[in-house]
DNA sequence: TATTGACTTAAAGTAAACTCTAAGTGATAT
DNA sequence: ATATCACTTAGAGTTTACTTTAAGTCAATA
């Protein structure tokens, strides 16, 4: 599969695939005796569990560190789960926090529908 | 209240506070007469608000059209509930990518604790 | 053959949201 | 009185995650 279509299939520009894998977050992608990038399907999955992760607000930092323990083998993996449940705790907190806006947003709109806003801003 | 004293309530520094000031996000806070701002209870509500939403991620920018409308009065209620819904669709949208990316960790840290880790990072 | 389009690189540029620096004022504690 | 501390300003610097630019290669089509 070629970068543009990787592009395509992800909602992401041919530059930030580049980008993450010059970040060494995917890849070295092999390539074709033109220079080419040929990305293969273990390619494809890896592009798609750092997408999940970044459109979660995971950092670019994290990943490289996960991905980095993960090439280093098995003597890794209790570090490694360290992290994920680092991680974890940090997205539970910001999906609260968004939840606490989106239920302030909520009552918001409630009032403009109602017409009942007050002065105050919220 | 002071600026240090605010700062601590809300877990921010005094330098954010000043600059959601110059933002126009805040204020202006009234000053005593060596300069020094003196915090309302109005302002402290006002701040809380802009906690809320930057926690969620909402832009400054969008809280700056929001608070510029505010002001600007009644008649532009109709655009301020429209702003809100499509701050509230955006917030959806993140938190629903943030629950995905959760339940994966979820799953991940399992394979872990279960010790059945496949090659595959994920 | 010429141009079009997709690809390549390294490196500079950008946007958002702070964060820090430098230089200064004024009140209070030693 | 002198030092310390909290505050003030304008403006420069930082971080993260891209994004753009400049210069070039290569294959296919008009």
């Amino acid at each position: 599969m070629q970068i543009s279509e990787v592009a395509q299939k992800f909602g992401l520009t041919t530059d930030t695939l580049r980008y993450y894998e010059r970040e060494g977050l995917i890849g070295p992608i092999a390539k074709g005796k033109n220079g080419i990038r040929n990305y293969t399907e273990d390619d494809i999955k890896r592009i798609q569990f750092v997408r999940c992760m970044r459109a979660a607000g995971l950092e670019i930092n994290f990943l490289k560190r996960y991905i980095k323990l993960f090439d280093e083998g098995d003597k890794t993996i209790k570090e490694r789960r360290e992290i994920l449940v680092e991680q974890r705790k940090i997205l539970k907190d910001k999906i609260d926090a968004m939840q606490e806006a989106y239920d302030r947003l909520n009552v918001k709109i409630d009032l403009y529908d109602k017409n009942i806003l007050d002065k105050s801003l919220m």
